[in-house]
RNA sequence: GGGCAGUUACCAGAGUGGCCAAAUGGGGCUGACUGUAACUCAGCUGGCGAAGCCUUCGGUGGUUCGAAUCCAUCACUGCCCA
């Protein structure tokens, strides 16, 4: 291994909005960090404790070209564990991947492990889901770990609010994520990156499902002048329609000529619905989960690769997909894979739902700047949801 | 030729008088999955249907109000002895 891969310019983060749609909200735009450059819009894929699952580097390098992937805080923090990434010279090193790395804070994982976990005002104390033992996040704690874990973007340690929460729930939440936010900020200027780059802080949205919490929410994050920003809480049991709805309503407000990004979301025609909303980012488990599930998104539609009807289909995954694997394999072989358990099943499925997801935020960007996206969007809309 | 054990749904396998269309696995079919406790989870898997009804536990014939379960007999399978 050359040394020299590893070195880094300190580059501050920076936005650079390229193009924006004339009839909706789309934006095309270039993010600059000290890991290279991502275009925009961006689908990230998630590795939560250091591995895109079922995934190697290379193909998501070389055949999906990933600009830029998770990590988790909560996960990474309880295994490898924070001394093993200090010790390996932070995540980029360890899991040896070049390009940029966004680490969530665990406020996901207050949502989803809320029956192993207690919120207190100081913070949120977890049960380990893999020993039992005792875990205090508090906004401070979550900053230093995200420092020694290395990630170029940082989250924001927040409150996940579950999309049926009621108001008062919803309320005290966000004031809750709000105390945090200022706690997370000082904490972040107080410190310095651990390894020669720049690590960027994003805010996060709460607010539920109720226009003045999402609005008051919103510029409370437009205020902290971060280097991009998020909205949370979406996709979480709230019906679709409110996800859209606070979508355009926060985007009012937070800056435009800062990166928005709409987290955890979601299928296809979400990542579309949301990118003409003016959405920036977005990350989901769905290509990988549901690729290691046997579901397969493409143009043509979505496709449980486990149905008997593809017993005997010899055409191509997807003809013309994204993947190098789209035109090597066929579904009857990739069916096969899946009914026999093999491993490389789970892998093929889920490189060419990560494949497409690219291409799709791909073709959006490139439909934005030549200025019908509008167009296209209405067009392939319908395709992406039959079945 | 003799002795012993066995034959239950696609497969394996529980059940040994009514609560049995029959446990549980596997397989099969379908569905779900949104900042990953997930190669996971859920439903269905004799037939028709809403309830309910109909046909099943190797075959046949019995006993009994009632049989996968008890008896007789036949067939087949496995093991052991000649």
């Amino acid at each position: 291994m050359t040394v020299k891969y590893f070195i880094r310019t300190f580059v501050i983060m920076k936005f650079q909005l390229q193009h924006t749609d004339k009839l909706t909200n789309a934006r095309a735009g270039l993010i600059t960090t000290s890991h290279g450059e991502i275009t925009t819009p961006v689908f990230m894929p998630v590795g939560t404790q250091g591995s895109v699952k079922a995934v190697h580097f290379r193909e998501l390098q070389d055949d999906i070209n990933a600009q830029i992937i998770l990590g988790n805080t909560y996960h990474l923090y309880l295994r490898p564990g924070i001394k093993i990434l200090e010790q390996a010279g932070g995540i980029h090193r360890f899991i040896h991947w070049d390009r940029p790395i966004l680490t969530d804070s665990g406020g996901y994982q207050v949502f989803s492990l809320r029956n192993n976990r207690k919120l207190h005002e100081s913070g949120a104390e977890f049960r380990s889901h893999i020993d039992g033992s005792r875990h205090l996040f508090t906004p401070e704690s979550v900053i230093d770990i995200e420092r020694s874990i290395g990630a170029d973007i940082i989250m924001a340690f927040d409150e996940c609010t579950p999309g049926d929460a009621d108001y008062e729930y919803a309320r005290r939440s966000l004031e809750l994520t709000e105390r945090w936010l200022d706690r997370c900020f000082q904490r972040f200027s107080e410190t310095e990156p651990k390894y020669g780059y720049h690590q960027s802080l994003f805010p996060i949205v709460q607010g539920c499902v109720y226009n003045d919490l999402r609005r008051r929410a919103a510029e409370k994050v437009a205020s902290q002048d971060a280097d991009g920003n998020a909205i949370g809480g979406l996709a979480v049991g709230e019906p679709i329609e409110k996800m859209y709805e606070m979508i355009e309503l926060v985007n009012e407000i937070l800056p435009k000529e800062k990166p928005r990004y709409l987290m955890g979301v979601g299928t296809p025609a979400n990542l579309l619905e949301a990118i003409e909303r003016g959405v920036d980012m977005f990350d989901c488990i769905m290509p990988t989960r549901n690729g290691r599930n046997g579901q397969l998104f493409t143009y043509d539609g979505i496709i449980n690769i486990k149905n008997k009807k593809w017993e005997n289909d010899f055409s191509p995954i997807e003809s013309g997909g994204a993947s190098l694997l789209d035109e090597f394999h066929n579904k009857a072989y990739l069916h096969h894979l899946f009914s026999v358990s093999e491993i490389l099943g789970l892998q093929i499925a889920s490189i060419h739902n990560l494949a497409f997801y690219m291409r799709l935020v791909g073709d959006a960007r490139k439909h934005i700047i030549e200025g019908d996206f509008a167009q296209w969007k209405a067009a392939v809309l319908p395709r992406l949801q039959q079945r």
